[in-house]
DNA sequence: CAGTGGTCTAGACCACAGT
DNA sequence: CTGTGGTCTAGACCACTGA
């Protein structure tokens, strides 16, 4: 059962990108939507809030919130989903390939980010992910162990990670998200069909349990001819 | 007149910048803080939001919010905070070195940006930055004509083009940044003092007025040793 | 169990947009 | 001027944490 103003936000969402709203286009004014919802102000704010950071929307005083010009297909920071729903909702066909699953010890830099020590064991997954059939990015996710033994019994190709582990009591409570550019090498450059040294957008994602420890970091190299982010900001809300 | 909840986010931000909350201990419940600073829930609830969504603390059902461990110098996306400002508060001493300043007409990509036609003059300022002397991104900002004419009488080695246009009037209601990798070229490669083809993370930075009009577009280009960028997300907030 | 944050209600005042 | 969103108040109920 999910809250009320997320049910606004999808439905809003929804008449957004499909056309019933279109750029320039002024939303109803929040008391109408109060009428409309049967619901309070708070809801409603809360709903057009998230609308507005993953700009869809902008809002000034004393007019209604207006609709902004429809933007690429670029993932938004704000909002984040899994990469396969991603896709999904702008209407391109999601594939993966698996590259390899192995139960390894980890690295420096691993161990620092999923807050254990370098003699312990993870679960690294390296998939190659595409949309329509080309290439998007490379993805290296490595899990803890607790978290990422489910995944042996589990065929990457065909599913969704998040769902699955999402259907074994694990919670996705919140991400962090690291972003660079860095060299393909060669791993990259063959899996991913340019050349090597070509520019990468590196994503590195830390996932968080509800009680802040993390379980997931993951080293995701995508060609920026096929994926850019995006995120909007509103200094009314920030600074 | 800031409003009471950036009073409150600011307050709390500091005192967690400056060591006074370690990384894992506990804020004071919301009651306690709706107490200490006398306003009621919503502006404390407002505050500790924005900390959230800033990767500085985070939030569960039935404990008090606790602060994160403490992070890397990255950008954060959500609360973005223009360069010069950004650098200050992580403790390295921004610099500036204006390429260019110029008066020209705009290329296809840019009239799409900023809402105007190929014919139409912009105000192209191009700068090095750099931190504690190193350069760290290649700006290429363009602003639109009414908007970009005060910059002529204007040292962009000195101010911030920020503060400068604030203090005309310009107001920057919103923000949108697109993300991705491109190769050095020849330009960026001298500036920047690496090799041309080196990877390097690209913003687009378009900053819009109270009425959801573009005034800025930017392409700025980064060393990503020098720098790089964060985002945090909790689903409570969002899906 | 008591304490806490997540969500929602019903009201209020102000600053700003557009007439 | 009226209508709108930005901010704030004072309450409420529920789900979850941890003793």
């Amino acid at each position: 059962m999910s809250p009320r103003y997320q049910e606004i936000y999808e439905s809003i969402r929804g008449q957004i990108l499909t056309g019933e709203y279109q750029a320039g286009d002024e939303l109803p004014p929040e008391t109408a939507l109060m009428e409309q919802w049967q619901v309070s102000r708070g809801p409603i704010r809360q709903a057009l809030y998230n609308l507005r950071t993953e700009g869809l929307i902008y809002t000034t005083r004393g007019r209604p919130a207006r609709v902004r010009r429809p933007h690429q297909p670029t993932q938004t920071l704000s909002s984040f989903t899994p990469f396969s729903q991603w896709a999904v909702t702008t209407g391109r066909e999601p594939g993966n390939h698996t590259l390899s699953v192995a139960r390894t010890r980890c690295s420096a830099e691993i161990a620092d980010a999923l807050q254990i020590s370098e003699d312990d064991f993870i679960v690294e997954i390296v998939r190659l992910r595409t949309l329509d059939g080309s290439p998007a990015l490379l993805e290296r996710s490595r899990f803890t162990t607790d978290v990422g033994s489910s995944l042996f019994d589990f065929d990457p190709d065909i599913g969704s990670i998040t769902d699955h582990l999402t259907d074994h009591g694990v919670q996705f409570a919140s991400m962090r998200h690291e972003l660079d550019a860095v060299a393909a090498d060669s791993v990259d450059a063959d899996a991913l069909q340019i050349d090597t040294g070509a520019p990468l957008l590196r994503e590195r994602r830390t996932s968080f349990d509800p009680q802040g420890r993390p379980f997931e970091y993951s080293d995701d190299r995508y060609r920026p001819d096929q994926v850019t982010f995006s995120i909007m900001n509103s200094m009314a809300a920030e600074k």
